[in-house]
DNA sequence: AACGCCTGTTAAATAGTGTTAAAGTAGGTA
DNA sequence: TACCTACTTTAACACTATTTAACAGGCGTT
């Protein structure tokens, strides 16, 4: 999965280096500039998936940036942090096409939260965030039809073998979590739902088994693994 | 221009009214609800832009609510009122999909620019969401006349197979929840109208069999949904 | 090695769906 | 009224998806 670039532009030093990390930590590709015009620079320079503006910065403030960047792009979404919390303010941000709104102090976690629904909102704008095929191999699994394609056969799958192989494409060569798995699938992680979700890697076993550099591994106690060798 | 059909569901009756006129005056045609059974009761019922739900009320809570409204709709934005700022809440909120997070106490302004701002981004998506004529590979289906043609044949529909159709169309490439289409279409869930509906469905399928590039697939245990594959 | 817990596989049971045809229902027409 | 017609519901049966059960093995710890 490709890392979110996220403009970061934060006057303090402190709070800016914090949350750049804390951001980074969390799979943003951030880049954190200490007033408007670097954030400007950097705007021109780079394709950003969303933008994070203190608003107030000496130099040049959050709403005149905002504004600069509405002029050259009126799709990427806004959002302001802010230690007032007085209302003309927040009349001012929203009225250049803000996203969201944050007021200080705040905490990361809301952040990352408001981060998270303000990108799942707009990703379908940003076309290809939502890809719906996998390639594997000699396989080609495609979320939407359901179907995973070889060169010779090609399956329909249920829609519980559908959202598992998903999982397991999106943590491709990564650990796909039990837990995470059963709950997004199955809605929770009781005894009966995990033996059914062993049944279920089975069946896609016996699906992959066409080719043998595609395997599905277990990892003891954690969960299972989608391999791609070649 | 339209008025823009808001659901607002608040148990306390006093900010429920203050809200309700308030939204009322800004030019939102303002449903108010006092639980959440009501509210999904008036969301089965309508075709509303937007909601606006209590997180805590009796009976059904507004994260409940939400849950049951995403069910059979994905798209519509839902914003959440709490006078908890705990947050796990304002994690549990986000995770079902929530669009803003407003915390108690708001000033009305804050309210309107938030849901503002939401009606701006959003109205993109909203837009086919009300068309009257669907467009499905070489077919064209129009819910006022109840007829559905292609290239080579035209179909006059019977009201039921129009009513199914219609909620397919609403609901495109998504799941369309089984019992939320037997109670728009049938009035009721019970076993003999699960039935009819499934007739109803080969019905269709046979109708839509002329384009290959078309599906009406069945998600067990949750609905139908109406593949457009090219 | 021995134990407890986790996983793999197969098969049976249960619950949900697909299709066709027959039976019921309602509106229009002679 | 009696009949025709189109639509909708009910019934019956075949089939599919998912869960539960049972047993066989594997992994990691002691």
């Amino acid at each position: 999965m490709e890392k979110v670039k996220l403009l970061l532009v934060e006057d303090d030093p402190n709070l800016g280096t914090i949350l750049s990390e804390y951001l980074e930590a969390k799979d943003f590709d951030t880049t954190l500039c200490k007033n408007g015009e670097e954030g400007y620079e950097a705007f021109t320079k780079n394709q950003y998936r969303i933008c994070v503006l203190d608003v107030m910065m000496p130099i040049k403030d959050g709403f005149t940036l905002a504004k600069e960047i509405r002029r050259i792009n009126q799709e990427v979404p806004i959002v302001f942090l802010t230690a007032k919390s007085m209302k003309e303010d927040t009349v001012t941000g929203f009225n250049i096409g803000a996203d969201d709104y944050i007021k200080k102090p705040f905490s990361m976690e809301e952040l990352m939260l408001r981060l998270n629904a303000i990108l799942r909102r707009t990703e379908g704008q940003h076309a290809e965030s939502q890809k719906e095929e996998y390639k594997m191999g000699s396989f080609a699994f495609n979320k939407q039809t359901q179907i995973l394609k070889s060169n010779i056969s090609e399956k329909k799958l249920t829609s519980k073998e559908n959202d598992l192989l998903f999982l397991l494409c999106q943590n491709m060569n990564n650990v796909l979590d039990r837990t995470y798995a059963l709950k997004k699938v199955w809605g929770d992680d009781s005894y009966f739902n995990s033996r059914s979700m062993d049944v279920y890697i089975t069946k896609l076993r016996k699906y992959l088994r066409e080719d043998d550099n595609i395997e599905i591994i277990n990892v003891h106690g954690k969960g299972f693994k989608l391999l791609i060798k070649s």
